[in-house]
DNA sequence: ATGAAAGCGCTAACAG
DNA sequence: CTGTTAGCGCTTTCAT
């Protein structure tokens, strides 16, 4: 691989002209300069240039898991913007696992100019490690309980679980079970509590057994949804957490026989692009993450252009209802 | 940031031995570097390393749609190999585009150990521009029509065409329509190579109103199955060459009021998760992408960590027929 | 086992 | 505008 070196060399002239030549600042022997790179096919090194520059032209996204389409398209509204301003991104998928989580942010803390993270607890550690010395970050979808110093783009979950209980009780549904998310997350954590407040607010109480614990994954709806439809005194709707989960609790009710929303009245959390096409057409609470996305590099970028210093922002995006036909007044008697 | 120097002067040794300390060789003093590094909080710097060690410890995936739940499915795969292996993943989304695929394959030569890439199209500039100075590459579910210097692993299209069109046409379909993925793409021409074979095959004709050509997103599928239904011949079973196609046909049919599999048959490439839960429970002809991007991951490392020189080695997952409600025996009349 | 020193390829003062 | 030069932080001979 043809150096800087053997460029000058070629083009009889120094170094330095190169460089400035690749800047694209104006050089007298540019002509000669052109000529040389092209025969040598050089193309300069990246890490020797950020070596020296401190610069990486790109920035880092963690997401937990990049097969939920809610955060592939989060990624798509990053994508958006960064990239018309010259970054490149870099994707790393935590899987939900503080270990791997850990491991991309040390890495991309090397490698990255910035760096956009949904971090996967509200107590993350390795979040909460980073110095004055690591590039920006910004969180997205999920936030941190203690510090602020992070810029922030959040849905506003109390809302939407808000408007599904409103929903769900508008139709006459008073017996609501709940698929919650990891309550260690901050959306499993604020959509449950919005919940609690909602139903209470309704003057409804809300069982223990009408309370299942997931973790954002298919399969732990699966099981909750299984569990829900054992009990002796069924709900006549479940609301669940997020999107995977509701996929779960589909599947479970699909395999059970039950109907919805006849037997049961089904919301959840997050639109799917698919969601009209399943059966039924899920009810849901929907919120733009492709806007999501480009709201949080924008607040990058203003950290990496602009001003690096100012006081933390948090922006909260809004949620809608989307009504489908998965929810119903209650119509079965719902004993066993 | 403290770098090496700091560590070597706080622990009265050269920075040779800190070097050393760090690569986990024994050394004398390796007490007094190891809390040096822990006072200074100290991390080496992975750009330095790199320009030094020419080692980046990480390998690139490039794919034309991270939304795809296909694609998710082979980067989990690939991680579930690299991971393990010492090598951090990076992603890049080309978004079925040239361009980005190009800009993010330089900086992935630049900045990774191996590149696992889907490629656009087969005659693909970017990737068959690649030199010997380039780090190992190889191809995954798509591959270059001249080239075959790299290794890969291929889905066998050809018999899932096969088993697409024996299924349909044991149901008793004669009329059978072809949504297409790119012909520039290997999976886009091999699979309608496959269809149209498998047809003739058959003894069937598949006259130009049946044979659409999409993009493998979700629109042309819509698209391309508006135009079906308006022919004064409508088909009676329908192909999709992909899984976002078919929801996109899926939805056309949906808004048009067309009842599947009672007006129409539709089968498509590619399993989803939630397959079994779309109105109706999608056909399919699937295979194994987890394992599938496992593989790649394993042809990669080998290039890496074994022997680099070899003749390419191309690996062909099989695919199979998952029956499920979406394809029925012909049952309406299907003149308009 | 250890230290001195070269150098990976580039950029950015600095002096002209 | 141009060339010289000093590093960016690390690894790795090469002697010792």
């Amino acid at each position: 691989m043809a150096n800087i070196q053997d460029v000058a060399r070629a083009a009889g002239v120094s170094t330095a002209s190169v460089s400035r030549y690749l800047a694209g600042k104006t050089v007298r022997s540019g002509e000669a300069i052109s000529r040389a790179v092209r025969e040598l096919d050089y193309s300069p090194s990246a890490v020797a240039r950020t070596l020296k520059s401190g610069r990486h032209d790109s920035i880092g996204v963690i997401v937990p898991d990049i097969t939920n389409p809610f955060f592939a398209g989060l990624v798509k509204g990053i994508d958006d913007v960064a990239r018309p301003a010259g970054f490149q991104l870099i994707l790393g998928n935590s899987d939900e696992d503080p270990e791997q989580e850990n491991s991309l942010l040390e890495s991309f803390v090397q490698r990255t100019d910035g760096i956009i993270i949904a971090p996967l607890v509200e107590e993350d550690r390795s979040v909460l490690g980073l110095d004055d010395e690591s590039p920006p970050v910004v969180l997205v979808d999920r936030q941190l309980s203690v510090e602020s110093r992070f810029d922030r783009v959040i849905a506003d979950n109390a809302t939407g679980s808000r408007l599904a209980v409103d929903h769900l009780t508008a139709l006459g549904h008073s017996d609501i079970a709940f698929i919650s998310g990891p309550l260690m997350s901050s959306p499993g954590r604020a959509r449950r509590d919005g919940f609690l407040r909602s139903m209470s607010a309704h003057g409804l109480a809300v069982g223990e057994d009408y309370l299942h614990l997931g973790d954002f994954r298919e399969a732990s709806g699966f099981t909750a949804m299984n569990r829900l439809w054992s009990l002796a005194k069924r709900p006549t709707a479940v609301f669940v957490a997020n999107n995977l989960m509701a996929i779960g609790a589909l599947k479970a009710l699909h395999d059970l026989g039950v109907r919805v929303p006849d037997d049961i009245s089904v919301i959840s959390f997050d639109d799917l692009s698919f969601a009209s096409l399943l059966n039924p057409p899920l009810t849901v609470i929907g919120r733009d993450e492709r806007e999501q996305g480009r709201i949080a590099a924008r607040l990058l970028l203003r950290r990496l252009t602009g001003d690096p210093g100012g006081p933390a922002e948090k922006v909260t995006v809004p949620v809608d209802l989307v009504i489908r036909r998965s929810t119903s007044f209650p119509r079965s008697p719902h004993r066993k």
